[in-house]
DNA sequence: AGCTGATGACTGACTAGACAGACATCTATA
DNA sequence: TATAGATGTCTGTCTAGTCAGTCATCAGCT
């Protein structure tokens, strides 16, 4: 063998990445990810085969961060509201701690470079958090609606919170609350 | 005087704009534009000075549709629910109708090429309906809830719901009930 | 009405700059 | 020493915006 690639500089390729974007959008040249990133120019290419390749192996990864990082410790003896809440407001933190993989995530989900695969890796990654909703949709008044129609709101909704939370930093623990209540509503 | 410009073919260029927008993204070509819209490269910038000057004023104009189509016919007299009713299945007809715009005014959006100025302008053509969202919230559970999060959820709720009719054509009505009935939950 | 000159819209070839990705070269590892 | 990752310069392509020349429109004059 010869020398093998790190997966440090991967890490810090797909983390430039979302810095990057946050702040720039995605009109941002490679050059600049791979200078933030600390690597030159090329070596992005070995890592990823497009910029297309990064952007949505970068969107799967986060989706799948922010799920994982909502399931976390979920109570699952407790009640159903409980749980939900628990994944909501975890779902509010990472969006809170990670404000750049947050802004980056939306400007990632509304791009036509994001192939269908990785929408569909995106929805696998949210399994957990779609099996907890989807109890929550069968036993309340959206049982009749399709669970596509749910998912969507929820996003929605968190999206719009998480948004509001950012703008207003100082009550976003009442904008969390508020949006989970806005939410339960819909739901039951 | 001379040749006079042609409201035509601003609106030609306007409407050719929101159609490749919605089938190519933002980044689109101005010459693709141009050409959809039947007129020379060069004409584009006698109407709009720069692309972003383009993508800004046709923010504002479909955002300002939008508002415009939801409010034709408002039956003032009525309940606040029957008008709020009103007011979401305009909207609904409205994005059914022009599926291209407003695949477009979601593009845009969430573009960082539009000012805050023509966000500000967008918002003021929606005044009539903030006016009616407005005493929906005070009336209600979200009284305590700032404005601007009433009105995120309720863009949101909206557009998650235009999406899914969207997809699924055959059940639009029965989805833009279930889209209002989840919004009217979330308000009272 | 017909003519004329001034104005400015219209055209499309052109330019300057930016950027994705390739490649020749160097370097670290097995 | 063979292999494969790392580097950064280079290049082909793409595109926003320009510009010199053309043409449509109108006001004022006869």
């Amino acid at each position: 063998m010869a020398k093998p690639k790190s997966e440090e500089k991967r890490n810090a390729i797909m983390s430039a990445a979302a810095r990057v974007i946050a702040s720039q959008g995605l009109g941002a040249p490679t050059a600049v990810i791979a200078q933030e990133a600390g690597v030159a120019n090329g070596t992005l290419f070995t890592y990823f085969e497009t910029k297309a390749d990064l952007f949505n192996e970068l969107y799967v990864a986060l989706k799948a961060e922010r799920a994982s990082a909502s399931l976390k410790g979920l109570p699952v003896t407790a009640d159903l509201r409980k749980q939900m809440f628990h994944l909501w407001s975890h779902a509010m933190d990472w969006a809170m701690t990670h404000p750049e993989k947050r802004r980056a995530l939306a400007q990632l989900s509304v791009s036509d470079e994001i192939s269908e695969a990785s929408r569909a890796a995106g929805h696998k990654a949210m399994s957990g958090v779609a099996r907890l909703l989807e109890q929550s949709r069968a036993g309340g008044v959206m049982r009749n609606a399709p669970m596509g129609f749910v998912v969507a709101i929820m996003n929605s909704v968190g999206d719009a919170t998480m948004e509001f939370m950012t703008q207003d930093p100082v009550n976003a623990k009442k904008h969390a609350k508020a949006g989970f209540d806005a939410l339960w509503r819909v739901l039951t």
